[in-house]
DNA sequence: GCAACTTTTTTGTGATCACAGATAGACGAT
DNA sequence: ATCGTCTATCTGTGATCACAAAAAAGTTGC
């Protein structure tokens, strides 16, 4: 009617503090295991305590934050079983979706997933850090929306919070360009699959590619040198049986006796 | 130390208004759709708003309540499309959760797992409606439970609670009983499968058993007379194609050239 | 210099207040 | 009788206050 206004923000104030600390999780501008308090937060944000406290109460339930029996409230920090707990629920409801992805795909899914995973490509051979992080949220949750399925993409977001913060150590490690290069094809692998409506090889591919990377991930996070500084120099290079034709496994999966 | 006075509850407010109104959704003791007021709330439970507010909260994000553009809380209501989403979620989930459960049993967890299942089927025979709701609970919770994943724990104990207020109607609608006792053999499936440690028949036999009744219900709920009352007679006896040994399937997923 | 105690500050939690938007009911004009 | 308006009430939201527990800093005694 009158177009000498602008729409405005109508959304509430904890809404946004709850967005804003969200994108700050995701985008790893938190460290695992660091405390957060209402007040500072909220000076930071330009707010009250009061819409602080309800945003990380929200975030509390989602497991991206976690509440100390202090009560003192710190980004969650995952130990080595929780790590490997989560990955394995990640690979399982992702692999869902991607499943569901190829049922509902289209020619033109197809093309914007390529081109999706052509930026990715390029974000890493120009070793932009950010970037890559980015390309690779922007093709896994390009899938993710293809399932449409609103629930699960929300499952899924809730997810990915968890991850963010250690993500934010990952591009910082030596090797990780060589490691997401080979991302790429598995994403190739992924597409193709959504291509041909093979649900049961996008559900494998889509496993491989989060297991493929959390597996590196843990080798140099958990199981590399005990120092404080999350960035050191990885002493072993390991190439071994890195070919993409096998699933990585972690070490209490190899069978017994159960299919899964 | 001192043994004469008792330890006491030293949750928070908050803590245990959350808890207090995840029981009663659990229980099915509000209605989908049911409008729910803070101070209301906090009048019945006793104490102020604030802690309220904050509860409520934390069951938005855990999609249990849903937030009207006009900021009204209400207890989220499933739309058919939405239902049969979430269902398949689960079966999915839940899938996962019994093939882990498969892989970790023990005989004792066996033993119980019947235990659990023919109290189960006493209460059935008693025709004790809450009885068999929680029975049905119990058996599903103690083989999540078997799964050992905490995380994978909570993930199911947030979908449970979407369907808590739809669960409450079940029982009132005419045949539950017998839909119930179809779900004891079902559950021996499960079992079966869980102490042969075969992970995908127990997921199998799990999806088949939450599947079975998301029809039924279904059904009554959804595609029955469109009067307002919940619990009127269903006129359809529908008996067609009940053998257990065919996992029904919603409309939209009769093979579309792809498995998942 | 170091340990134990005391004081001060900081933190989360709950209650209360203030306010704007929404809702419903009463009232009045047509 | 019906439609619109106006008012009174209710609801969620944000800010502020009050308080107890915890942490940090300072102080004292040996």
């Amino acid at each position: 009617m009158d177009d000498r206004v602008r729409q405005i923000d109508v959304t509430t104030m904890q809404e946004r503090v709850y967005q804003e600390l969200r994108d700050a999780l995701y985008q790893g501008r938190f460290l695992p295991g660091e405390v957060l308090t209402i007040r500072s937060l909220a000076a930071a944000l330009g707010t009250s305590p009061m819409p602080v406290r309800e945003a990380i109460q929200r975030l509390v339930t989602e497991n991206a934050l976690t509440q100390l029996p202090n009560r003192t409230i710190r980004v969650a920090a995952l130990t080595q079983e929780k790590y490997d707990e989560w990955i394995r629920i990640r690979c399982e409801i992702e692999g869902y979706a991607a499943a569901r992805a190829a049922r509902y795909s289209t020619p033109q899914l197809c093309e914007r997933l390529r081109a999706i995973n052509a930026g990715f490509g390029k974000a890493i051979e120009a070793e932009d850090a950010s970037g890559i992080l980015e390309g690779n949220q922007h093709f896994h949750f390009a899938v993710y929306e293809a399932a449409q399925s609103e629930a699960l993409l929300k499952i899924i977001g809730s997810l990915w919070l968890r991850f963010g913060p250690i993500l934010a150590f990952a591009q910082h490690l030596p090797g990780s360009v060589e490691m997401f290069r080979r991302g790429i094809e598995v994403h190739d692998r992924v597409i193709s699959a959504i291509e041909r409506h093979a649900g049961k090889e996008a559900r494998f591919a889509l496993a491989l590619d989060i297991r493929a990377a959390a597996v590196w991930f843990r080798r140099r996070h958990f199981e590399g040198p005990l120092d404080k500084a999350p960035a050191q120099e990885a002493p072993r290079t390991a190439r071994a049986r890195s070919r993409l034709s096998s699933v990585p496994r972690f070490a209490d999966e190899r069978r017994s006796g159960s299919e899964d």
